[in-house]
DNA sequence: CGACCGATTGACT
DNA sequence: GTCAATCGGTCGG
């Protein structure tokens, strides 16, 4: 079974987040999310992340401040929890200063922690779920770690809600794609996967 | 106001 | 491979 000593509790600073969102979401493989719930802790290791920024047509924030997306302006280090296809929550952690409206996706966690709570919740909508499948898309992940809109706002420097790191971190081999989805703009290569994972969504970044 | 689209998922052919 | 679910944002009339 894995160790609740996987990771140290300990937020990452505000500092790790005041830099461009593509280096923070590199920087965010690797790294550990986790959420305090009434279950108890669920979590596990960030494998697939994207960046999305105000100069971005295919970002949020492009278009300006809307009742939507006004979290995503907010300082480095706050989520910004949105409804996707009026189905699924996606969770993003902002990066820079207040008013930069950058933000970092998270697609994807390898299954940690909490491994039969986040099972029970994805089972409400799936008959079946692999830990494979757990947290493999930015809607499964949020279902699993329940993660909703109440989360929006939130500071992830402090639980319940936190991003930090696994004990032993080392910034593990990635590869960078196009992004998931994106049908506006000249695509750039802001999706950061963790090299060879078995967890990630989409189409297999390498051969 | 209505039509269409999207940083998605899950069931089905 | 296809397609529906479901809702806020955006754009045209």
């Amino acid at each position: 079974m894995p160790s609740l000593k996987m990771s140290n509790l300990r937020p990452l600073p505000l500092s790790f987040f005041l830099r461009p969102a593509a280096q923070v979401a590199r920087d965010l493989l690797g790294r550990t999310l986790l959420n305090e719930t009434p279950l108890g802790l669920c979590g596990g290791v960030i494998v697939e992340t994207e960046a999305y920024d105000q100069s971005d047509p295919a970002s949020h924030s492009a278009q300006g401040k809307t009742e939507r997306n006004q979290m995503m302006f907010e300082m480095g280090g706050t989520a910004y929890v949105y409804r996707s296809y009026g189905v699924h929550w996606c969770f993003n952690v902002t990066t820079g200063k207040k008013e930069n409206g950058a933000a970092v996706l998270i697609r994807a966690i390898e299954p940690i922690i909490g491994i039969e709570q986040m099972r029970t919740r994805r089972l409400q909508t799936m008959r079946d779920c692999s830990n494979r499948d757990l947290a493999r898309g930015p809607g499964r992940l949020c279902q699993a770690l329940q993660i909703d809109d109440s989360y929006n706002g939130h500071t992830l420097l402090s639980p319940p809600l936190m991003l930090s790191s696994p004990v032993g971190f080392k910034r593990p081999q990635y590869v960078t794609t196009p992004r998931i989805g994106i049908t506006k703009a000249t695509e750039t290569p802001w999706r950061f996967c963790v090299y060879k994972s078995t967890f990630l969504s989409g189409p297999k970044p390498q051969s």
